[in-house]
DNA sequence: CTGTTAGCGCTTTCAT
DNA sequence: ATGAAAGCGCTAACAG
């Protein structure tokens, strides 16, 4: 391994000075900078960032943990994520959580060993909270996307959510729909909370009075839904619902899924609108009507976000982003 | 920050102790371990991995670059390292070159000096070579994943082309078409050279003669197809193809858009085959029929033999896998 | 403008 | 079974 020592030897000068060339110290004389940049080259030296590390206690790592990478809507945030760390200097060390806290757990804690700058979490859940706190317990400063957490101060970027539900249920009432299901995620994760409070607030205005029976909980994760379609066609004709509102995309696709296999048909007999895109490739074969949320932006803002705190350009107080959904009426929802 | 003379003199004992503690020495007497690992825990100590690196000259820290973690290939095979590389206790690193050089390059450099023990790449192109032969001269292994490169020595994992290819256009072959078209990527790439070579050996095994002006060649990526989609229908009947083979989704799905603005209706009018599902999440709308790659296993697998050569258990032979593609026959290619 | 000294947090080596 | 000394590669602080 090519070190410090043996740029300075070559190039007739002490380590410190290469340092400084390599830091592109002011006070180094043409004749010097020139020799030392030369010896450089010819041994095709690199720095050592761990040792640079020990000292300036940073790294230039940042980190994102989302529940998985897999799913569209967080593939497309990592890739946000990932070009503002890349244009900033940082690279971005990827976690996925399984929207379990024990991964997210042993996650963290990696990191914290490995000693990130900076992470941009998707909390699994409610209690996530423990695991950002071992971040700030140890002044790691994070960002917090899409969900939130109840009891710490930090910088946030999320969607829509009320307004989200807002459009997506004017859309299916639009088309003449009345008796409307939501299959939510868990109500362990605040944006299923927010969901269900503007799907309730949104029936309202609608003078659509709220029914139990048609409030179901399930994953955000890829899952069989068998079970909640079949019990929401054997309620009797006047309660069954003409429509399901999904609260994520993996939750509307497998909506359809379970339809299909029930022989039921999307639109004809049940319209199916969901939050969050689960295509990749808009417009080859649209077919869900989705509300998309600004994935890529969400996370390159989030990384933005986070790279002026590392850099102590963000004021002391923490922020919050909320982005705007983008509605897109596809065949699930329309014409029947 | 807490260091390893913190816990020592909390525990009453020298660093090196803690240090032995740590890392499961066993000479240490119970007691001893005991009281160490007690001082851990009240001062909630996580040792510094800089400092260690600095000394065993390793990270656990790997790599993976990919053209675009958009692309849901890419997106399914970093999944797969990233779970096999969590297993192993190994964090990654993600990168996208989007199918550039410069950009690859510019990651390398990063991935040398910050230190990873070594890297999963799917090379942009055949000049790639420069760029992962810094990483051999800097003896940090890495494995090649879906396209190879001559002149390097080295652990790959790769799709069966051939047999890949042999499969769509038999499969083509088989709903009466003998005039097909191959959309491929740019041949500085190795897996569309090899794509070419099976179309042409695939079209003779049918006795269908090949058709210089049915071969085009264009991006791996997003891209606008009209162009070569209208020159395609604007040949004569009988030189007209009546399906298209995509080299990748991407293509196949920007054929079946540029075939929509043109008011071609597939598959009645063309039908479309590609390699790699464009679809992250299978059977929800199937329309493109594809041949999909093992991409999750690819990515695993991949890592697999890197944590394998970074822990010394690996022959010293270079090893290649190749891996068989799924054909899957949907909408796009059937029932005209 | 350049060099010397010391030390970041840890582990290897050699003592005891 | 435990500790002391030295050093990994680099840079902050001070000296000249």
């Amino acid at each position: 391994m090519v070190t410090i020592y043996d740029v300075a030897k070559q190039a007739g000068v002490s380590p410190m000075t290469v340092s400084r060339v390599m830091n592109n110290s002011p006070r180094i004389s043409e004749t010097t900078r020139k020799r030392v940049e030369e010896a450089i080259r010819e041994l095709d030296y690199i720095p050592n960032k761990q040792a640079r590390s020990l000292i300036s206690k940073e790294t230039k790592l940042v980190s994102i943990i989302v529940p998985d990478i897999s799913n569209p809507f967080f593939t497309n945030m990592t890739r946000g994520a990932e070009d503002k760390a890349m244009q900033s200097g940082y690279q971005l060390l990827l976690g996925n959580s399984d929207e379990t806290i024990e991964k997210e757990s042993k996650y963290i804690d990696l990191l914290l060993s490995t000693g990130v700058d900076g992470v941009i979490v998707i909390p699994a859940q409610d209690r996530s909270l423990l695991n950002v706190r071992k971040l700030a317990k140890r002044k790691i400063p994070f960002v917090l996307v899409d969900r939130t957490l109840d009891g710490i101060d930090t910088d946030v970027v999320q969607g829509d959510n009320r307004n989200t539900i807002f459009q997506l249920v004017e859309h299916l009432v639009k088309q003449g729909h009345r008796t409307i299901t939501l299959i939510n995620g868990p109500s362990s994760v605040s944006n299923a909370r927010e969901r269900l409070e503007a799907f309730e607030q949104a029936l309202k205005l609608h003078g659509i009075p709220g029914q139990p029976q048609l409030i179901w909980e399930t994953h955000f994760r890829q899952d069989n839904l068998e079970d909640i379609v079949s019990r929401l066609m054997s309620l009797a004709p006047d309660e069954r619902p003409t429509a399901v509102l999904a609260a994520n995309n993996f939750i509307g696709v497998n909506t359809i899924r379970a339809l299909r296999q029930l022989r039921i048909r999307v639109p004809e007999d049940m319209a199916v609108v969901c939050f969050d895109d689960p295509e990749p490739i808009p417009d080859y074969n649209p077919f869900l009507t989705v509300a998309a949320q600004p994935a890529y932006d969400m996370g390159f803002m989030a990384m933005q976000l986070l790279i002026e705190r590392l850099e102590g350009t963000a004021p002391a107080a923490s922020r919050r982003l909320v982005l705007p959904s983008e509605l897109i009426v596809r065949k699930s929802s329309s014409g029947r």
